[in-house]
DNA sequence: CTACCATCCTGGTTGC
DNA sequence: TGCAACCAGGATGGTA
């Protein structure tokens, strides 16, 4: 589930309950995830008041006032579950996945599910040493803001010979994109996924990254895609994947130009770093 | 420096 | 129905 529109949702959902609110009790359930959990996480954290909850990237960001600053990813099937006091489950045993247990003032629980443990939970010391963590040091403009327009992607694309799609898999080069959205984009742009990054420039990489902005921001506004038993915080469906124009549709029609490609009957999937991808290519070139 | 590949893990789906 | 193979939203570290 966890593109840059997911993670968006699962920040809102946390800072809407949590901000203001005193951590309790922590449970730490397993040593760690794809990195080892910090040396007494629980300790650090009980007591302290979240005092705000970002995201950067694929990154949540919970800032404890003048303590650490939590960083958690959610990896591939990573998942935050909110239980306020009364919800159903609430006084559920935690599952079998879920890794960490966050107690608030108030009642509510926060759990920490990972299935794959792909996803990691790590802390900055302070929020003067969060933009120079190695987690976040290298990331790319954020696409949703001013910092990210044509020709910032034409400079990051420049001189690099690896598909475009590839390229945008680098979380350098912008950050939050993922597979989904990055062909979703390219459709939206008319760009083949197999072109080479430093072609798209100009009224190109204009074209991309007001893609970019488009895709993202309408997910946000659905709540992000549901994949699998996929669900918001507050245990509503994402409902986005009902718009995705050629991710896991292979076979169907092109949605853009209505066309059917003789060899393949429709939208093509193809291998690409190890991925798959979606797209036209009559409508994308 | 870029590019490609394997790898970390579990679970759901597909195909025989 | 059973079981094995394959596939999945990400990121990194090694090798070429």
């Amino acid at each position: 589930m966890p593109e840059l529109p997911e993670v968006e949702t699962v920040c809102r959902a946390l800072a809407r309950a949590l901000e203001g609110r005193r951590i309790v009790r922590v449970e730490v359930r397993r040593p760690g995830l794809r990195l080892p959990f910090p040396a007494d996480l629980a300790g650090r954290l009980t007591g302290a008041r979240v005092t705000q909850i970002r995201r950067r990237a694929k990154y949540i960001l919970i800032h404890l006032g003048t303590g650490p600053v939590v960083i958690a990813h959610l990896g591939m099937s990573g998942r935050v579950t909110i239980l306020n006091a009364g919800d159903n489950g609430r006084d559920e045993p935690p599952g079998r996945h879920d890794h960490l247990l966050l107690d608030f003032e108030g009642g509510t629980q926060v759990r920490f599910n990972d299935a794959r443990r792909f996803g990691l939970v790590v802390l900055a010391e302070d929020e003067a040493a969060l933009a120079g963590h190695p987690l976040l040091a290298d990331l790319g403009p954020e696409p949703l803001s001013n910092a990210f327009n044509g020709p910032v992607l034409a400079a990051a694309l420049a001189g690099r010979k690896t598909p475009v799609k590839a390229a945008l898999l680098d979380q350098r080069v912008v950050a939050g994109l993922g597979n989904i959205y990055i062909c979703e984009a390219l459709f939206h742009a008319g760009i083949s996924p197999r072109r080479s990054a430093h072609t798209v420039a100009g009224k190109r990489a204009e074209g991309l990254a007001a893609a970019i902005k488009q895709v993202l921001a309408a997910a946000i506004e659905s709540g992000g895609s549901s994949l699998r038993d996929y669900v918001q915080p507050n245990g509503e469906l994402g409902y986005f994947q009902h718009a995705w124009a050629v991710y896991g549709r292979e076979g169907t029609p092109c949605p853009g130009c209505d066309c059917e490609v003789p060899a393949t009957g429709g939208v093509q999937r193809i291998t690409q770093s190890g991925r798959s991808t979606f797209f036209c290519p009559r409508r994308q070139r």
